[in-house]
RNA sequence: GGUCCCGUAGCUCAGUUGGAUAGAGCAACUGACUUCUAAUCAGUAGGUCACAGGUUCGAAUCCUGUCGGGAUCACCA
C-alpha cells in the first residue's frame, strides 16, 4: 500500500481513537516534509485543534505516538508547533524501489473506461504553420498523452479549416498571377508556397486599396461620415473590411470564387484540392518533424453545414427562439452570458451552428465523453456559450467538455504581426534549434565517434527538447514571451538539462551491466541524495493525475527538470554506483539510477520529448 | 464601459483544495573535471509576492476595492 493512502486511512482513525473526532481523510493536509526538517511527510494539526480542544503541538505529538505504534511504516516523529514530521522507514522505500523497477506501467492509471477527443492544431490552409500552432500542438499533443496516462482511452484529432474566404484569397492570386507555378518547380514546401500567395494577394489589395482612398467614392464618403483631417488614416484601417466586401474588385472575385466552391463548380473545386493538397503535404512534413500524428481528422468542408437540425430540433423545444428577422438566437442571460446567435436570417449557420453539430457527431461517431478543445484564449467567450448551449440542449457530454484555453505566444518585441512580416515560421524555428544543438554538440565534443546520421537525429532530439520543454513548462492560460534566444538554450531549467540526466543514467547502467537486484533490500541507511530521488519517483502517480485532472502538462514539465535536478545531484553527491563502497549499496543504487531512468523516460514521453542514448 | 485572465528577484518562470524562513533557471561573481558524460555540481548576491483593506491560529494563495497589462463583447472565423 501506498504511503499516502497509508498516512489518508489511518490519520483519522488515530483522531477518533484519541479525540473521538470525526475529520473525513478530504479534510487533511499532508505535505512533504521540508527539506530543513528532519522526516517524510508532515501532518498539519492546526485544523484539528478546535474540535481536539488541544494545542496543536499537544496533538501532533499524541498523534505521532500513536502512528508510531500502530503503523510499522513509521520508524520516528517530531513536532514543531503544529506539524507533526513523520519519518517512514527505510524498509518501506526499499520495497518500493524494488517493485518500481519491475514495474511497467508505473504512473499508469487504471483503464477507466471514457474516451476523451483531444482536438489540437487545427489550423487554416492558406498559410503554413507558426510559433502560435507550436505551442498548441505541444499542448494538444501532451494532455492527450497525459489522459491516456491517467487511464482514457484518446482519440487525437483536428479540424482542418479548409473553406472560407481566406483560402480563396491564395487561390485567386494563383490563378491570376501564378503562370502556372508549383511548389516543385520553384523548389518552395508546398505550404509555404500556398502561404506565398496569400501574402500576394494582400500585397495586391493594398495596393488597390490604397488608389481607391484617393478616389471620388472615398472622398465623398469621407464627407459623408465628417471623418477629421487627422484621423483618415484610423478611418481607413478600420473601414478595410467594409472596403473588401462593398467595393474592392479583388473582394469580390475572391467572393465570387467562394460561391463557385459552395455551389460545387468543378473548376475551383480542382483548384481548391489541388492548392490544399500543397498544403496538407506541408502541414505533414511539419508534423512529421515535431513528432505529433493524429489518430482521425475533421474538415471544415464537411462539417460546416452541421448543426441546423439540432437548431431546428431546439426551436421547437423552445431552447432557442426566432427573431422578427428570421435569425435563430440564444438566451444565455440565466448564465451570465448574453443573447446568441446560432443562426443567421438567411438561414446560413454561424461558426457555432457547426460547433454544436460536430461536437454531436463525434458523440455518436465516437463515443468520446470528454471532449478537450486547445484553442486559444481569445475564444474564451464562445467555448463558454458553446458549452452552456450544449448543456441547455440536453447534451449527455456537454459536462465532459473542456476548453484548453492558452495564451497569446509574444516576442520580447512585442506581438507577432503578419503584416510586420515578425510571424515565426514553425520549420523555420525547428530548423534552428537543431542547428543550435548540433552547434553545442560539436563544441561539446561528446558524439565525436557515432555515426553521421545517429548524430543527426541525436541533434533533432536536443533541439527539440528545447524547444518543447521551453513552450511547455509555461502554465497554459499564460500568456508568454517567447525569447528565441532562451529557447534554443541548453543549460539550466531546460529540456536539455533533463535528457542531460538521463542520459548519465544510460551512461552508467551500460558501463555497469548487470546486477544482482535481490541486494536493494540488504542496503542499509539510505542517504539524502537517495531519499529525495526515492520521494520523487515516488510522486510521480500523483503528477501524472493533477496533471490530467488540471488539463496542465507543465505540471509533469515541472516534475521533470526536479526529477532531472535530483539526479544530477546524487550524480554529484560522491555516491557512486559502479565504484560503491558495497555490492548491495551498488545494487541499490543501480536500482534507483534504472528507475529514474525510467520515469524520466516516461514523463518526458508524455511531453513529446525523448531521451537519447547519448548527448 | 461589461465580462474573463494575468501581475512573484534585473529577465524567464515555479509555488494557489490557505501551512513552517516564498523557490528555480538565465544574467553577475567564487569554487569543483587523471574520479559513473562539466549540456553537471557546490556556493555568493538578488524579494514591499502590483497596491490598500478584510477573513484567521496562519494569506503569494480566499474576499472587496484600486492600479497596470492582455483577451473578448460581429448575422467574422
Amino acid at each position: 500500500m501506498n504511503i499516502l493512502d497509508i498516512i489518508y486511512d489511518k490519520v483519522p482513525k488515530a483522531l477518533k481513537a484519541l479525540y473521538d473526532m470525526d475529520m473525513g481523510s478530504e479534510n487533511l493536509i499532508i505535505n512533504v516534509t521540508k527539506k530543513e526538517f528532519e522526516g517524510d511527510y508532515t501532518v498539519v494539526t492546526f485544523p484539528f485543534s478546535k474540535q481536539a480542544k488541544k494545542r496543536p503541538d499537544q496533538i501532533a505529538e499524541e498523534l505521532g505516538v500513536y502512528l508510531i505504534e500502530n503503523v510499522e511504516e513509521f520508524t520516528k516523529f517530531n513536532v514543531i508547533k503544529g506539524f507533526l514530521n513523520l519519518s517512514v522507514s527505510d524498509e518501506y522505500w526499499k520495497t518500493f524501489l524494488a517493485d518500481v523497477l519491475t514495474n511497467e506501467t508505473f504512473g499508469e492509471s487504471k483503464k477507466n473506461g471514457k474516451k476523451a477527443l483531444v482536438e489540437f492544431s487545427s489550423p487554416n490552409t492558406n498559410k503554413p504553420l507558426h510559433l502560435g500552432h507550436i505551442r498548441n500542438i505541444l499542448l494538444g499533443w501532451s494532455t492527450a498523452k497525459i489522459l491516456e496516462k491517467a487511464g482514457n482511452d484518446v482519440v487525437k484529432t483536428q479540424i482542418i479549416n479548409d473553406r472560407g474566404i481566406a483560402i480563396c484569397k491564395s487561390m485567386l492570386a494563383w490563378q491570376k498571377f501564378g503562370e502556372g507555378k508549383t511548389p516543385q518547380s520553384e523548389g518552395i514546401k508546398s505550404d509555404h508556397f500556398v502561404g506565398q500567395w496569400y501574402v500576394f494577394f494582400e500585397t495586391k489589395f493594398k495596393v488597390e486599396y490604397a488608389k481607391w482612398q484617393e478616389s471620388d467614392a472615398a472622398k465623398s464618403l469621407l464627407k459623408e461620415k465628417e471623418v477629421k483631417e487627422e484621423n483618415v488614416i484610423e478611418f481607413f484601417k478600420k473601414y478595410k473590411n467594409e472596403y473588401f466586401n462593398k467595393y474592392s474588385q479583388l473582394g469580390a472575385e475572391a467572393k465570387a470564387m467562394l460561391l463557385k466552391w459552395e455551389d460545387n463548380d468543378k473548376e475551383v473545386k480542382d483548384l481548391w484540392n489541388k492548392m490544399n493538397g500543397w498544403v496538407y503535404e506541408g502541414f505533414e512534413t511539419t508534423y512529421k518533424n515535431l513528432g505529433v500524428h493524429f489518430d482521425t481528422l475533421y474538415y471544415e468542408s464537411d462539417t460546416y453545414l452541421l448543426g441546423k437540425d439540432i437548431i431546428n430540433e431546439g426551436l421547437e423545444k423552445g431552447t432557442f427562439y426566432k427573431k422578427e428577422d428570421g435569425s435563430v438566437w440564444i438566451d444565455l442571460e440565466s448564465e451570465k452570458m448574453d443573447h446568441k446567435l446560432v443562426l443567421r436570417s438567411d438561414g446560413t449557420s454561424v461558426y457555432m451552428t457547426q460547433d454544436i453539430g460536430t461536437a454531436k457527431v463525434r458523440y455518436e461517431e465516437l463515443g468520446t465523453e470528454k471532449m478537450i478543445y486547445v484553442v486559444a484564449d481569445e475564444q474564451n467567450y464562445h467555448f463558454k456559450a458553446l458549452f452552456a448551449i450544449l448543456d441547455k440542449l440536453g447534451e449527455p457530454f456537454a459536462k465532459g467538455c473542456h476548453h484548453l484555453s492558452y495564451g497569446m505566444v509574444n516576442l520580447p518585441s512585442g506581438k507577432m504581426k503578419s503584416r510586420e512580416g515578425t510571424v515565426v515560421d514553425a520549420d523555420d524555428l525547428m530548423a534552428e534549434v537543431i542547428k543550435e544543438a548540433s552547434d553545442a554538440a560539436t563544441e561539446i565534443g561528446a558524439l565525436a565517434g557515432i555515426p553521421k546520421e545517429e548524430q543527426e537525429e541525436i541533434f533533432r532530439q536536443i533541439g527539440l527538447a528545447a524547444l518543447k520543454f521551453f513552450i511547455i513548462k509555461v502554465n497554459p492560460k499564460k500568456s508568454m514571451i517567447f525569447n528565441p534566444a532562451e529557447s534554443v538554450d541548453m543549460q539550466g531549467q531546460t529540456g536539455p538539462y533533463v535528457q542531460n540526466a538521463g542520459v548519465r543514467c544510460r551512461s552508467i547502467l551500460r558501463k555497469l551491466g548487470e546486477y544482482d537486484k535481490g541486494l536493494i533490500a540488504q542496503y542499509s541507511d539510505i542517504k539524502e541524495p537517495e531519499k529525495e530521488l526515492l520521494q520523487l519517483i515516488h510522486s510521480y502517480p500523483e503528477v501524472v493525475r493533477d496533471a490530467a485532472e488540471d488539463y496542465d502538462p507543465s505540471h509533469v514539465a515541472n516534475y521533470c527538470y526536479a526529477l532531472a535536478k535530483n539526479f544530477h545531484k546524487f550524480f554529484n553527491s560522491g555516491l557512486s554506483v559502479i565504484r560503491a563502497e558495497t555490492e548491495d549499496a551498488k545494487s541499490f543504487r543501480a536500482a534507483l539510477t534504472e528507475s529514474t531512468l525510467n520515469t524520466l523516460a516516461s514523463s518526458m514521453d508524455l511531453l513529446g520529448i525523448d531521451i537519447p542514448e547519448r548527448m
